[in-house]
DNA sequence: CCCAATTAAATTGCATACAATTGAATTGTT
DNA sequence: AACAATTCAATTGTATGCAATTTAATTGGG
């Protein structure tokens, strides 16, 4: 009898959780092309429309990205006119993050997308649920 | 009543499914330096063991990377002893990648970093078999 | 046999990720 | 008030990750 290997790739649950990951993330890339978008900046701009307005150190916390992430990214999108920085008069050392104009509107144009790629993964609302109960579980696991 | 925002992070599964490996993935960063490894150069190792001999493609494969990330991966990982490439004299378009005898020794030493990640996921068996289905099922449906 | 199509690996360019460090601003303690 | 400790954002350096292109080698159809 074959004995268990546990450096096995196929016996590893973190290997089917990072490729899973990876190809989500990727299939949002032909459809965020169109309003080019990363997906990691789709993700950014959601909290934005969410909270109205972050520091730069509440906005890395919601998406789990330290400044080292967070400054070029922010960069980015001030640069495509979505999203504007300035400093918090009252504690110079912090930024904080709103809005656009044109970064509101972009919500409205980008409906769809949650929806396009849904179709990629055939998973029904009940699977989603399970899975998303094992990932929420997992993350707390990280956060002590 | 509050009508449901497709584009809330709260309502997204691809947020939670990446937020989950990114932790995960970074677990592995404190046990594997001891071996001087990332995760990315772990589980090349781990498909090496198992393989024994792989053509770059093939490699890319199972671990569903592609050339520009591999390329320089492998030669990290000769760099440091563990593989060695040479041309497949039958076909000078393929590298046959291989374990030095200190890559293929390496593995027993590394015989209980699987062990010390899952005691970071508190999660058991049952709760990870089922898990490990539902990320099968996102990985199969992406290929074809 | 010839050459267009295909395949394999490497390269290029861009966008993350994150650990570690830096520099500026603020806070807490005395 | 003085100043050490802390906090925040930016910077630096290394390692992915992947689309697109390039280069070399092989294959297949005429």
């Amino acid at each position: 009898m074959e004995e268990f290997d546990c450096l096995k790739l196929e016996n590893q649950l973190c290997f089917p959780l990072y490729v899973a990951s990876k190809y989500v993330v990727r299939s949002y890339t032909p459809i965020l092309e169109e309003f080019d978008l990363t997906y990691t900046q789709y993700i950014a701009m959601m909290a934005m429309w969410e909270h109205k307005s972050l520091s730069m150190n509440e906005l890395g916390k919601i998406l789990y990205l330290d400044s080292g992430t967070l400054t070029p990214l922010v960069n980015k999108l001030i640069k495509k006119g979505y999203l504007q920085k300035q400093t918090d008069p009252n504690d110079k050392r912090m930024i904080s993050i709103t809005l656009t104009e044109k970064g509101s509107s972009l919500k409205q144009e980008m409906k769809q997308v949650p929806g396009k790629v849904a179709k990629c993964i055939c998973m029904d609302k009940e699977e989603a649920q399970a899975l998303r109960k094992y990932l929420d579980k997992i993350i707390a696991s990280y956060e002590e």
